[in-house]
DNA sequence: GGAGATGTGTAAAAATTTGTAAACGCAAAC
DNA sequence: GTTTGCGTTTACAAATTTTTACACATCTCC
Protein backbone atom coordinates (compact mmCIF):
# COMPACT_ATOMS: atom_id res chain seq x y z
CA UNK A 1 0.00 0.00 0.00
CA UNK A 2 2.56 2.68 0.81
CA UNK A 3 4.59 3.24 -2.10
CA UNK A 4 8.22 4.96 -1.36
CA UNK A 5 10.17 6.66 -3.86
CA UNK A 6 14.22 6.44 -3.57
CA UNK A 7 15.95 9.13 -4.82
CA UNK A 8 19.83 8.06 -4.46
CA UNK A 9 22.78 7.96 -6.88
CA UNK A 10 24.21 5.20 -4.87
CA UNK A 11 22.84 1.93 -6.68
CA UNK A 12 24.37 -0.40 -4.02
CA UNK A 13 22.64 1.39 -1.08
CA UNK A 14 19.25 2.15 -2.97
CA UNK A 15 19.44 -2.01 -3.17
CA UNK A 16 19.80 -2.82 0.28
CA UNK A 17 17.18 -0.22 1.21
CA UNK A 18 14.97 -1.65 -1.29
CA UNK A 19 15.20 -4.74 0.21
CA UNK A 20 15.10 -3.83 3.70
CA UNK A 21 11.73 -1.80 3.34
CA UNK A 22 10.23 -4.66 1.03
CA UNK A 23 11.00 -6.82 3.99
CA UNK A 24 9.23 -4.50 5.93
CA UNK A 25 6.15 -4.52 3.70
CA UNK A 26 6.71 -1.45 2.11
CA UNK A 27 6.68 -1.43 -2.03
CA UNK A 28 9.52 0.96 -3.71
CA UNK A 29 11.06 2.02 -6.48
CA UNK A 30 14.47 3.92 -6.83
CA UNK A 31 15.80 6.37 -9.56
CA UNK A 32 19.10 7.55 -9.59
CA UNK A 33 19.05 11.42 -10.15
CA UNK A 34 17.87 14.40 -8.80
CA UNK A 35 15.80 15.60 -12.31
CA UNK A 36 14.26 11.89 -12.33
CA UNK A 37 13.79 12.57 -8.56
CA UNK A 38 11.92 15.24 -9.07
CA UNK A 39 9.47 13.70 -11.71
CA UNK A 40 8.65 10.63 -10.36
CA UNK A 41 7.81 12.78 -6.77
CA UNK A 42 5.66 14.43 -8.46
CA UNK A 43 3.45 11.72 -10.55
CA UNK A 44 1.64 11.22 -7.21
CA UNK A 45 2.61 7.32 -6.99
CA UNK A 46 4.14 7.46 -3.72
CA UNK A 47 3.22 8.20 -0.39
CA UNK A 48 6.47 9.02 0.52
CA UNK A 49 9.85 10.01 -0.53
CA UNK A 50 13.65 9.45 0.40
CA UNK A 51 15.70 12.18 -0.92
CA UNK A 52 19.40 12.10 -0.58
CA UNK A 53 21.63 15.27 -0.81
CA UNK A 54 24.74 14.78 -2.77
CA UNK A 55 22.84 13.51 -6.03
CA UNK A 56 23.77 14.05 -9.80
CA UNK A 57 22.03 16.88 -12.06
CA UNK A 58 20.29 18.38 -8.91
CA UNK A 59 21.19 17.92 -5.50
CA UNK A 60 18.24 17.19 -2.42
CA UNK A 61 18.08 20.48 -1.81
CA UNK A 62 16.75 21.70 -5.03
CA UNK A 63 14.87 18.72 -5.97
CA UNK A 64 13.00 19.72 -2.75
CA UNK A 65 12.36 23.12 -3.30
CA UNK A 66 11.28 22.60 -6.57
CA UNK A 67 8.73 20.02 -5.32
CA UNK A 68 7.46 21.96 -2.76
CA UNK A 69 6.00 24.31 -5.22
CA UNK A 70 3.63 21.75 -6.25
CA UNK A 71 3.05 18.68 -3.94
CA UNK A 72 3.14 18.63 -0.45
CA UNK A 73 4.65 14.93 -0.93
CA UNK A 74 6.27 13.89 2.54
CA UNK A 75 10.33 13.36 1.95
CA UNK A 76 12.66 12.19 4.57
CA UNK A 77 16.00 13.55 3.60
CA UNK A 78 19.28 11.56 3.79
CA UNK A 79 22.18 13.72 5.10
CA UNK A 80 25.69 14.17 5.10
CA UNK A 81 26.77 14.14 8.72
CA UNK A 82 27.15 16.91 10.54
CA UNK A 83 24.93 18.58 13.81
CA UNK A 84 23.52 21.95 12.90
CA UNK A 85 21.18 20.40 9.88
CA UNK A 86 18.55 19.95 12.07
CA UNK A 87 17.38 23.52 12.00
CA UNK A 88 18.35 23.91 8.05
CA UNK A 89 16.34 20.58 7.60
CA UNK A 90 13.51 21.09 10.16
CA UNK A 91 13.01 24.24 9.11
CA UNK A 92 14.04 25.97 6.36
CA UNK A 93 13.83 23.43 3.48
CA UNK A 94 10.29 21.74 4.14
CA UNK A 95 11.41 18.29 4.78
CA UNK A 96 9.76 16.34 6.83
CA UNK A 97 12.59 15.02 8.77
CA UNK A 98 16.14 13.68 8.37
CA UNK A 99 18.44 11.10 9.00
CA UNK A 100 22.25 11.15 8.74
CA UNK A 101 24.47 8.68 6.74
CA UNK A 102 25.42 6.14 6.96
CA UNK A 103 22.14 5.06 9.50
CA UNK A 104 20.52 2.09 10.67
CA UNK A 105 17.90 0.53 8.51
CA UNK A 106 15.91 0.08 11.44
CA UNK A 107 15.49 3.81 11.95
CA UNK A 108 14.85 4.27 8.94
CA UNK A 109 11.94 2.68 9.08
CA UNK A 110 11.47 4.07 12.33
CA UNK A 111 11.02 7.56 11.17
CA UNK A 112 9.26 6.29 8.23
CA UNK A 113 6.74 4.73 9.72
CA UNK A 114 6.89 8.16 12.49
CA UNK A 115 6.05 10.85 8.97
CA UNK A 116 3.34 8.22 8.04
CA UNK A 117 1.26 8.23 11.14
CA UNK A 118 2.28 12.34 11.40
CA UNK A 119 0.63 12.86 7.98
CA UNK A 120 -2.72 10.00 7.98
CA UNK A 121 -3.23 11.91 11.41
CA UNK A 122 -4.33 15.31 9.64
CA UNK A 123 -5.95 13.69 6.96
CA UNK A 124 -9.19 15.43 6.30
CA UNK A 125 -11.67 11.92 7.41
CA UNK A 126 -10.20 12.80 11.10
CA UNK A 127 -11.73 16.42 11.16
CA UNK A 128 -14.67 16.39 13.07
CA UNK A 129 -12.81 14.07 15.80
CA UNK A 130 -12.25 16.55 18.24
CA UNK A 131 -14.40 19.68 18.98
CA UNK A 132 -13.55 22.71 21.16
CA UNK A 133 -15.69 25.13 22.40
CA UNK A 134 -14.30 27.71 24.88
CA UNK A 135 -12.86 25.61 27.38
CA UNK A 136 -14.35 22.52 27.08
CA UNK A 137 -12.57 20.09 24.13
CA UNK A 138 -14.06 16.39 23.12
CA UNK A 139 -12.75 13.31 21.63
CA UNK A 140 -15.61 11.85 19.51
CA UNK A 141 -13.69 8.32 18.95
CA UNK A 142 -11.84 8.60 22.57
CA UNK A 143 -15.28 9.64 24.06
CA UNK A 144 -13.30 11.62 26.23
CA UNK A 145 -14.16 15.69 27.31
CA UNK A 146 -11.79 18.17 28.94
CA UNK A 147 -12.48 21.21 31.18
CA UNK A 148 -10.14 23.53 31.05
CA UNK A 149 -7.58 20.36 30.37
CA UNK A 150 -8.60 18.45 33.21
CA UNK A 151 -10.63 15.44 32.31
CA UNK A 152 -14.04 15.19 32.49
CA UNK A 153 -15.70 11.78 34.23
CA UNK A 154 -18.97 11.84 32.67
CA UNK A 155 -21.54 8.62 31.85
CA UNK A 156 -22.36 7.31 28.39
CA UNK A 157 -25.46 9.38 28.21
CA UNK A 158 -24.10 12.90 29.53
CA UNK A 159 -21.16 12.36 26.83
CA UNK A 160 -23.48 12.10 24.39
CA UNK A 161 -25.69 15.04 25.29
CA UNK A 162 -22.80 17.15 25.77
CA UNK A 163 -21.21 16.49 21.95
CA UNK A 164 -24.73 17.35 20.63
CA UNK A 165 -24.96 20.68 22.21
CA UNK A 166 -21.37 21.50 21.61
CA UNK A 167 -22.04 20.42 17.78
CA UNK A 168 -23.98 23.15 17.54
CA UNK A 169 -23.04 25.46 20.36
CA UNK A 170 -24.76 29.03 20.40
CA UNK A 171 -27.85 27.73 18.68
CA UNK A 172 -30.81 26.34 20.53
CA UNK A 173 -31.58 22.46 20.26
CA UNK A 174 -34.89 21.19 20.23
CA UNK A 175 -35.46 18.73 23.33
CA UNK A 176 -37.27 16.40 20.08
CA UNK A 177 -34.06 16.17 18.92
CA UNK A 178 -31.95 15.48 22.02
CA UNK A 179 -34.41 12.97 22.36
CA UNK A 180 -33.11 11.38 19.06
CA UNK A 181 -30.04 11.48 19.59
CA UNK A 182 -28.99 10.98 22.48
CA UNK A 183 -31.68 8.48 23.80
CA UNK A 184 -32.65 6.95 20.86
CA UNK A 185 -35.90 7.56 21.18
CA UNK A 186 -38.94 9.89 20.22
CA UNK A 187 -39.59 12.02 23.44
CA UNK A 188 -42.72 11.59 25.40
CA UNK A 189 -44.65 14.09 27.05
CA UNK A 190 -44.21 13.01 30.41
CA UNK A 191 -40.05 11.55 29.72
CA UNK A 192 -38.08 13.49 32.00
CA UNK A 193 -34.53 11.78 31.49
CA UNK A 194 -33.09 14.61 29.32
CA UNK A 195 -33.76 17.01 31.87
CA UNK A 196 -32.54 15.03 34.42
CA UNK A 197 -28.75 14.49 32.15
CA UNK A 198 -29.20 18.71 31.58
CA UNK A 199 -29.17 19.11 35.18
CA UNK A 200 -26.09 16.22 36.10
CA UNK A 201 -24.16 17.52 33.55
CA UNK A 202 -24.33 21.65 34.78
CA UNK A 203 -23.31 20.08 37.83
CA UNK A 204 -20.34 18.62 36.16
CA UNK A 205 -19.43 21.55 34.15
CA UNK A 206 -20.28 24.40 36.78
CA UNK A 207 -20.64 27.76 35.47
CA UNK A 208 -18.13 29.72 33.70
CA UNK A 209 -15.57 32.27 35.28
CA UNK A 210 -17.64 35.13 34.75
CA UNK A 211 -20.27 33.19 35.98
CA UNK A 212 -22.42 32.61 33.80
CA UNK A 213 -24.49 28.91 32.57
CA UNK A 214 -23.17 27.06 30.15
CA UNK A 215 -25.95 25.60 29.26
CA UNK A 216 -29.19 27.69 28.86
CA UNK A 217 -32.98 26.31 28.52
CA UNK A 218 -34.89 27.80 26.30
CA UNK A 219 -38.49 26.82 27.78
CA UNK A 220 -40.95 24.66 25.77
CA UNK A 221 -38.04 24.39 22.75
CA UNK A 222 -34.92 22.84 24.31
CA UNK A 223 -31.19 24.00 25.59
CA UNK A 224 -28.40 25.80 23.79
CA UNK A 225 -24.81 25.57 24.98
CA UNK A 226 -24.20 29.47 25.40
CA UNK A 227 -21.35 31.43 23.51
CA UNK A 228 -20.41 33.97 25.43
CA UNK B 1 -6.71 38.17 10.64
CA UNK B 2 -5.46 35.46 12.93
CA UNK B 3 -2.60 36.90 15.47
CA UNK B 4 -0.22 34.47 16.42
CA UNK B 5 1.87 34.44 20.23
CA UNK B 6 4.94 32.86 19.83
CA UNK B 7 6.73 31.76 23.54
CA UNK B 8 10.09 30.45 22.35
CA UNK B 9 13.39 31.48 23.83
CA UNK B 10 15.04 30.30 20.56
CA UNK B 11 15.45 34.05 19.08
CA UNK B 12 16.70 32.56 15.71
CA UNK B 13 13.85 30.10 15.29
CA UNK B 14 10.90 32.34 16.40
CA UNK B 15 12.75 34.87 13.59
CA UNK B 16 12.00 31.61 11.43
CA UNK B 17 8.44 30.76 12.37
CA UNK B 18 7.29 34.00 12.29
CA UNK B 19 8.26 34.69 8.96
CA UNK B 20 7.03 31.27 7.43
CA UNK B 21 3.72 32.14 9.19
CA UNK B 22 4.34 35.98 7.63
CA UNK B 23 3.81 34.40 4.14
CA UNK B 24 1.07 31.86 5.09
CA UNK B 25 -1.22 35.27 5.89
CA UNK B 26 -0.91 34.85 10.38
CA UNK B 27 0.30 37.97 11.70
CA UNK B 28 2.52 37.19 14.78
CA UNK B 29 4.29 38.29 17.87
CA UNK B 30 7.06 36.84 19.71
CA UNK B 31 8.05 37.01 23.66
CA UNK B 32 11.15 35.25 24.98
CA UNK B 33 10.18 33.93 28.16
CA UNK B 34 7.52 32.12 30.33
CA UNK B 35 6.63 34.86 32.43
CA UNK B 36 6.32 37.17 29.23
CA UNK B 37 4.64 34.26 27.85
CA UNK B 38 1.95 34.28 30.34
CA UNK B 39 1.24 38.09 30.40
CA UNK B 40 0.88 38.21 26.92
CA UNK B 41 -1.47 35.06 26.49
CA UNK B 42 -3.67 36.94 29.07
CA UNK B 43 -4.02 39.94 26.91
CA UNK B 44 -6.79 38.57 24.77
CA UNK B 45 -5.01 39.85 21.58
CA UNK B 46 -3.91 36.48 19.94
CA UNK B 47 -5.85 34.12 18.49
CA UNK B 48 -3.53 31.03 19.58
CA UNK B 49 -0.53 30.77 20.40
CA UNK B 50 2.54 28.32 20.25
CA UNK B 51 4.59 27.47 23.21
CA UNK B 52 7.63 26.21 23.89
CA UNK B 53 8.46 23.40 26.79
CA UNK B 54 11.64 24.79 27.59
CA UNK B 55 11.75 28.59 28.78
CA UNK B 56 13.26 30.53 31.02
CA UNK B 57 11.55 32.10 34.10
CA UNK B 58 8.34 29.51 34.05
CA UNK B 59 8.58 26.42 31.87
CA UNK B 60 5.68 26.05 29.45
CA UNK B 61 3.55 23.46 31.11
CA UNK B 62 3.41 26.54 34.10
CA UNK B 63 2.50 28.81 31.57
CA UNK B 64 -0.27 26.86 29.87
CA UNK B 65 -1.26 25.76 33.46
CA UNK B 66 -1.63 29.31 34.83
CA UNK B 67 -3.40 30.57 31.88
CA UNK B 68 -5.64 27.30 31.48
CA UNK B 69 -7.18 28.84 35.30
CA UNK B 70 -8.28 32.16 33.06
CA UNK B 71 -8.52 31.44 29.58
CA UNK B 72 -9.13 28.97 26.57
CA UNK B 73 -6.52 30.41 24.24
CA UNK B 74 -5.89 27.75 21.87
CA UNK B 75 -2.01 26.56 22.31
CA UNK B 76 0.11 24.48 20.27
CA UNK B 77 3.12 22.79 22.49
CA UNK B 78 6.87 22.28 21.52
CA UNK B 79 8.15 19.48 22.82
CA UNK B 80 11.52 18.00 23.07
CA UNK B 81 11.84 15.17 20.25
CA UNK B 82 11.28 11.56 20.89
CA UNK B 83 9.54 11.04 24.23
CA UNK B 84 6.06 9.73 23.76
CA UNK B 85 4.13 12.33 25.36
CA UNK B 86 1.31 12.64 23.32
CA UNK B 87 -1.78 11.90 25.83
CA UNK B 88 -0.57 13.24 28.27
CA UNK B 89 0.71 16.47 26.85
CA UNK B 90 -1.47 16.70 24.51
CA UNK B 91 -4.38 16.69 26.83
CA UNK B 92 -4.47 16.29 30.54
CA UNK B 93 -2.14 19.70 30.65
CA UNK B 94 -4.91 21.60 28.59
CA UNK B 95 -2.79 22.13 25.09
CA UNK B 96 -4.73 21.76 22.06
CA UNK B 97 -2.04 19.55 20.16
CA UNK B 98 1.72 19.42 20.29
CA UNK B 99 4.74 19.17 17.95
CA UNK B 100 7.96 17.94 18.18
CA UNK B 101 11.09 19.59 17.28
CA UNK B 102 12.53 19.98 15.11
CA UNK B 103 9.62 20.40 13.38
CA UNK B 104 8.51 20.85 9.86
CA UNK B 105 7.02 24.57 8.98
CA UNK B 106 4.41 22.91 6.50
CA UNK B 107 3.32 20.62 9.88
CA UNK B 108 3.12 23.71 11.83
CA UNK B 109 0.47 24.92 9.78
CA UNK B 110 -1.56 22.54 9.05
CA UNK B 111 -1.75 21.95 13.06
CA UNK B 112 -2.73 25.83 13.84
CA UNK B 113 -4.82 25.93 11.06
CA UNK B 114 -6.20 22.58 12.63
CA UNK B 115 -6.82 23.57 15.62
CA UNK B 116 -8.29 26.62 14.89
CA UNK B 117 -10.78 25.08 12.46
CA UNK B 118 -11.86 22.87 15.33
CA UNK B 119 -12.11 25.76 17.87
CA UNK B 120 -15.10 27.45 17.55
CA UNK B 121 -13.76 30.84 19.10
CA UNK B 122 -14.32 34.40 18.18
CA UNK B 123 -14.60 33.63 14.69
CA UNK B 124 -16.23 36.44 12.38
CA UNK B 125 -18.80 34.15 11.73
CA UNK B 126 -20.50 35.34 15.03
CA UNK B 127 -20.65 39.06 13.77
CA UNK B 128 -24.61 39.82 13.48
CA UNK B 129 -25.37 37.18 16.24
CA UNK B 130 -24.72 40.49 18.26
CA UNK B 131 -26.99 43.33 18.59
CA UNK B 132 -26.76 46.51 19.91
CA UNK B 133 -29.89 49.37 20.09
CA UNK B 134 -29.24 52.36 22.17
CA UNK B 135 -27.95 51.23 25.52
CA UNK B 136 -28.86 47.31 25.24
CA UNK B 137 -26.57 44.80 23.55
CA UNK B 138 -27.83 41.56 23.09
CA UNK B 139 -26.08 37.80 22.29
CA UNK B 140 -28.06 35.56 20.11
CA UNK B 141 -25.87 32.79 20.99
CA UNK B 142 -25.28 33.65 24.69
CA UNK B 143 -29.50 34.56 24.70
CA UNK B 144 -28.15 37.31 27.01
CA UNK B 145 -28.79 40.59 26.94
CA UNK B 146 -27.39 43.98 28.77
CA UNK B 147 -29.16 47.45 29.57
CA UNK B 148 -26.24 49.75 29.87
CA UNK B 149 -23.37 47.30 30.79
CA UNK B 150 -25.79 45.02 33.42
CA UNK B 151 -27.06 42.12 32.15
CA UNK B 152 -30.62 41.82 32.16
CA UNK B 153 -32.32 38.44 33.62
CA UNK B 154 -34.85 37.67 31.04
CA UNK B 155 -37.25 34.94 30.48
CA UNK B 156 -36.67 32.51 27.03
CA UNK B 157 -39.74 34.43 25.96
CA UNK B 158 -38.93 38.11 26.84
CA UNK B 159 -35.29 37.48 25.14
CA UNK B 160 -37.07 36.30 22.46
CA UNK B 161 -39.21 39.21 22.33
CA UNK B 162 -36.61 41.60 22.74
CA UNK B 163 -34.59 39.99 20.34
CA UNK B 164 -37.37 40.38 17.90
CA UNK B 165 -38.24 44.24 18.70
CA UNK B 166 -34.70 45.21 18.17
CA UNK B 167 -33.93 43.84 14.95
CA UNK B 168 -36.32 46.04 13.60
CA UNK B 169 -35.61 48.79 15.67
CA UNK B 170 -37.56 52.02 14.64
CA UNK B 171 -40.34 50.06 12.75
CA UNK B 172 -43.47 48.82 13.80
CA UNK B 173 -43.79 44.92 14.22
CA UNK B 174 -46.97 43.32 14.08
CA UNK B 175 -48.98 41.19 16.94
CA UNK B 176 -49.20 38.67 14.47
CA UNK B 177 -45.37 38.61 13.04
CA UNK B 178 -44.54 38.90 17.30
CA UNK B 179 -46.94 35.90 17.78
CA UNK B 180 -45.27 33.85 15.15
CA UNK B 181 -41.68 34.49 16.02
CA UNK B 182 -41.49 34.43 19.44
CA UNK B 183 -44.78 32.51 21.05
CA UNK B 184 -44.51 30.17 17.34
CA UNK B 185 -48.25 30.62 17.30
CA UNK B 186 -50.71 32.28 15.34
CA UNK B 187 -52.25 35.19 17.09
CA UNK B 188 -55.56 34.35 18.22
CA UNK B 189 -58.77 37.20 19.30
CA UNK B 190 -58.26 36.97 23.22
CA UNK B 191 -54.33 36.34 23.31
CA UNK B 192 -53.22 38.42 25.78
CA UNK B 193 -49.74 36.65 26.52
CA UNK B 194 -47.88 38.70 24.13
CA UNK B 195 -49.14 41.77 26.07
CA UNK B 196 -47.90 40.40 29.12
CA UNK B 197 -44.83 39.60 27.87
CA UNK B 198 -44.81 43.55 27.05
CA UNK B 199 -45.69 44.61 30.22
CA UNK B 200 -42.72 42.52 32.11
CA UNK B 201 -40.68 43.35 29.65
CA UNK B 202 -40.69 46.99 30.39
CA UNK B 203 -40.74 47.00 33.18
CA UNK B 204 -37.21 45.14 33.19
CA UNK B 205 -36.15 47.66 30.88
CA UNK B 206 -37.15 51.02 32.41
CA UNK B 207 -37.77 54.25 31.09
CA UNK B 208 -34.46 55.88 29.04
CA UNK B 209 -32.96 58.39 30.90
CA UNK B 210 -34.37 61.32 29.19
CA UNK B 211 -38.13 59.81 30.72
CA UNK B 212 -39.01 58.19 27.34
CA UNK B 213 -40.72 54.51 26.84
CA UNK B 214 -38.31 52.51 25.04
CA UNK B 215 -41.13 50.39 23.25
CA UNK B 216 -44.45 52.18 22.07
CA UNK B 217 -47.52 50.83 21.42
CA UNK B 218 -49.13 51.17 17.97
CA UNK B 219 -52.57 50.29 18.81
CA UNK B 220 -54.31 47.53 16.71
CA UNK B 221 -50.93 47.30 14.52
CA UNK B 222 -48.36 46.33 16.80
CA UNK B 223 -45.19 47.37 19.05
CA UNK B 224 -42.19 49.44 18.13
CA UNK B 225 -38.95 49.91 19.41
CA UNK B 226 -38.48 53.59 19.64
CA UNK B 227 -34.74 55.34 18.56
CA UNK B 228 -34.64 58.25 20.24
C1' DG C 1 -69.65 65.49 24.10
C1' DG C 2 -71.19 60.91 25.20
C1' DA C 3 -72.31 55.86 24.72
C1' DG C 4 -70.81 51.81 23.02
C1' DA C 5 -67.21 49.13 20.81
C1' DT C 6 -62.64 47.85 20.70
C1' DG C 7 -57.97 47.49 22.24
C1' DT C 8 -54.38 47.82 25.99
C1' DG C 9 -52.11 47.52 30.86
C1' DT C 10 -51.45 44.70 34.42
C1' DA C 11 -52.47 42.16 38.83
C1' DA C 12 -53.69 37.74 40.04
C1' DA C 13 -54.91 32.97 39.24
C1' DA C 14 -54.25 28.88 36.68
C1' DA C 15 -51.73 25.90 33.73
C1' DT C 16 -47.55 24.34 31.97
C1' DT C 17 -42.81 23.34 32.01
C1' DT C 18 -38.48 22.81 34.26
C1' DG C 19 -35.03 21.67 38.24
C1' DT C 20 -33.63 18.27 41.03
C1' DA C 21 -33.57 15.00 45.10
C1' DA C 22 -34.71 10.55 45.85
C1' DA C 23 -36.46 6.02 44.70
C1' DC C 24 -36.38 2.42 41.43
C1' DG C 25 -34.93 -1.10 37.97
C1' DC C 26 -31.66 -3.42 35.66
C1' DA C 27 -27.51 -5.17 33.93
C1' DA C 28 -22.62 -5.59 34.40
C1' DA C 29 -18.93 -6.26 37.72
C1' DC C 30 -17.37 -8.39 41.74
C1' DG D 1 -25.32 -13.74 45.64
C1' DT D 2 -24.16 -8.85 46.32
C1' DT D 3 -22.58 -4.56 44.93
C1' DT D 4 -22.14 -0.81 41.85
C1' DG D 5 -23.19 2.39 38.36
C1' DC D 6 -26.29 4.32 35.29
C1' DG D 7 -30.62 5.51 33.11
C1' DT D 8 -35.31 6.21 34.23
C1' DT D 9 -39.25 7.39 36.86
C1' DT D 10 -41.49 9.73 40.62
C1' DA D 11 -42.60 13.56 43.30
C1' DC D 12 -42.70 18.01 44.52
C1' DA D 13 -40.92 22.80 44.46
C1' DA D 14 -39.93 26.61 41.62
C1' DA D 15 -40.05 29.23 37.43
C1' DT D 16 -42.42 30.64 33.43
C1' DT D 17 -46.23 31.23 30.47
C1' DT D 18 -51.01 31.66 29.65
C1' DT D 19 -55.53 32.91 30.98
C1' DT D 20 -58.76 35.64 33.48
C1' DA D 21 -60.57 39.81 35.12
C1' DC D 22 -61.16 44.39 35.34
C1' DA D 23 -59.68 49.24 34.98
C1' DC D 24 -58.49 52.44 31.45
C1' DA D 25 -57.69 54.39 27.11
C1' DT D 26 -58.91 55.33 22.44
C1' DC D 27 -61.82 55.33 18.56
C1' DT D 28 -66.47 55.69 16.15
C1' DC D 29 -70.73 57.27 15.21
C1' DC D 30 -74.44 60.16 16.31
Amino acid sequence: MSKILIIDDDEELCELVSEYLGVEGFQTEVVNDGIQGLEAALTGKYEIAILDVMLPKMNGFEVLRNLRAKSALPVLMLTARGEDMERIVGLETGADDYLPKPFNPRELVARLRAILRRTIQESPDRQGERLKVDDIEISESGRAAWLAGRELVLTAAEFDLLRELLKEAGKVVKKEDLSRRVLDRELSPFDRSLDMHISNLRKKLGLRSDGTERIKTVRSIGYIYTLL
